[in-house]
DNA sequence: CTTGATGCAAATGGTTTGCATGTTT
DNA sequence: AAACATGCAAACCATTTGCATCAAG
């Protein structure tokens, strides 16, 4: 899996580095979460102390170009990223802060309709959207 | 116009100061741009040159809470804030940057499922999708 | 006159960068 | 060996905050 990984990164013309390594088992480790640099330094730093914070930035921007992981910076919180194969969406409650994670095809006919009418690709690595959960809307 | 607004802002317990009708006027002659808020403090120096940087933020702050606007948090890109009359999304085209506006009727399918599914009520205030657009995506 | 709003300067917090050094290819 | 990645410290930039002063109700 990770091996995998790595192989389309060096396929990109990018290195096989033990940070990013370290980066993409804890991103795997993660199943779909969402992990902030700074979550996931602490993380990687479990196995190796010595890797820096700037270091993951640099390896979640090298993995980003390398089409990897998608980033999904969150209203005002700190961006979060989590691997591309794990595509997924949003629905936030603005009173509790519950999420749902929503499977990309819940943007199916609006896709469909932005090609219809504006000949527009929609390609949405990530949307979040924002409204009120059940528990909540009934309150 | 911007006095019906610094109304609804009385009505809702806060005060009708200069800095606020200066940047209620701003996002007037706006229209439904988007405006960054160190844009916005360009703008309103224009007439009232002593007004603060952090006076901008504390008002936009106080417009929001009172309904009156809407910030819309673009990727990366400073927070740019909207009046809530002109509520509306974007399509950006990540080749090329062009942004199309969208009615927010173009969520209406997407609404009805979250809730039918999730019993979520979503209120976007503001989305963003990416993709590409029509000349883009023929290249 | 009382409470909330403003100006200013300084702090915050996430993210980026310059540079010398270490590692991958 | 050459090119690229890393650690570190310092810079950056949008935004927030403490505090003394000022204005709106």
């Amino acid at each position: 899996m990770v091996e995998d990984l790595l192989d389309e990164l060096r396929r990109s013309g990018q290195r096989a580095t033990t940070a990013r390594r370290a980066v993409l088992e804890v991103l795997v480790a993660a199943g779909d979460g969402h992990l902030s640099a700074d979550e996931l330094t602490r993380r990687v730093r479990a196995d190796h102390p010595a890797i820096h914070l700037s270091t993951i930035y640099r390896t979640l921007e090298a993995l980003a170009e390398a089409g990897l992981l998608t980033p999904a910076p969150f209203a005002d919180q700190p961006t979060t990223y989590h691997l591309r194969a794990d595509v997924h969406h949003h629905a936030v409650c603005t009173d509790c802060g519950a999420t749902i994670n929503l499977p990309p095809s819940v943007l199916a006919s609006l896709r469909r309709s932005l090609l219809a009418d504006h000949g527009f690709h929609a390609d949405p690595h990530h949307l979040t959207i924002t409204g009120r959960c059940r528990s909540c809307s009934g309150a």
